[in-house]
DNA sequence: CCCGAAATCATCCCTTCGGGTGACGCGCGG
DNA sequence: CCGCGCGTCACCCGAAGGGATGATTTCGGG
């Protein structure tokens, strides 16, 4: 099951935060003036009033372009499969080396789940004697002697679910 | 395995943004010295004046910000388990539903492994006709006639790996 | 102290399984 | 055409497995 967070804060609102920055740039405007009418009344006072406000308000953009930004620059997604189906594939390759064949691997598959050799042939619509010849090549391809040690086998190499 | 991905983009670098913009801030604030004695020849034009470059300034620094912050913002964390070892864990739930007792389940393990009753006995250290009368009762408590139905039996209830 | 669950072993009987051997038909490739 | 692998079936025999029943011991709880 996917599990995704995403951080945020509560903090002031975006509309208190505009009062409250229109309201100190005011502020900062007759704060400016004033100090310009004490004793700014220089030839260039425009150039260093302007850059003043220029660099004190480039500075108040960045700072809060980054504070509105800083919620977002964490988007974490977090994906972890847990024990899924995990399908059974069959180990083709050792099926081949065993050298069995599909009629072979069938018959041992209905002996993996629980069947008699009657129920097998029944199931198989073959005699119960064929059935024997069958699972007789299995377990010696397989090097088994019983068919719980061929299933055992066979499950080990995935031949098998 | 884990596995990191961080968006980044080449881009100009920051000191020639700072240059940029340096040279851009000085333009401007030569273009409204130009403008203002041309034809802002009014009362208040200081407060116009440093009303917009502050609002050009604050827009220029709240979009640098953004900018700056961006490539940051899409920090991707994917984790991915692979079907692990799994290990196995015995349903102890289900081995007190069928009331197995902690013999019988050992001998229906050596079972399910491909052993013989004598091979099973000599295992156990007992003979073999106890290990049949454990195996009896298995079967009857499983509802299985076969050992190799109780093996696949047992199996799907997680009595046995 | 006795009961009952668990573990142990045994004996009888029948079924199932596994090994060995032989045989037949089919299809494919040398 | 012949050989070979595959699938099919049959018969025999001994070993293994499974069902039923009974007996003994040990141990813990009522």
């Amino acid at each position: 099951m996917p599990n995704d967070r995403m951080s945020g804060r509560p903090g002031p609102t975006l509309r208190s935060q505009i009062l409250l920055y229109g309201l100190l740039g005011g502020g900062l405007i007759a704060l400016l003036r004033l100090i310009e009418y004490r004793w700014l009344v220089l030839d260039h006072s425009i150039e260093i009033y302007g850059g003043l406000i220029a660099a004190l308000f480039a500075g108040l953009g960045v700072w809060l372009g980054l504070r509105l930004t800083r919620p977002r620059e964490t988007v974490v997604v977090r994906e972890v499969v847990v024990e899924g189906g995990a399908a059974f594939v069959r180990n083709d390759a050792e099926v081949e080396a065993m050298g069995l064949t599909p009629r072979e691997l069938e018959m041992l598959e209905l002996v993996a789940v629980g069947l008699s050799n009657r129920e097998i042939a029944a199931r198989a619509f073959v005699s119960e004697n064929t059935v024997k010849t069958h699972l007789s090549r299995v377990f010696d391809k397989l090097g088994a002697s019983r068919r719980t040690q061929a299933v055992q086998r066979a499950r080990q190499l995935r031949l098998i679910a």
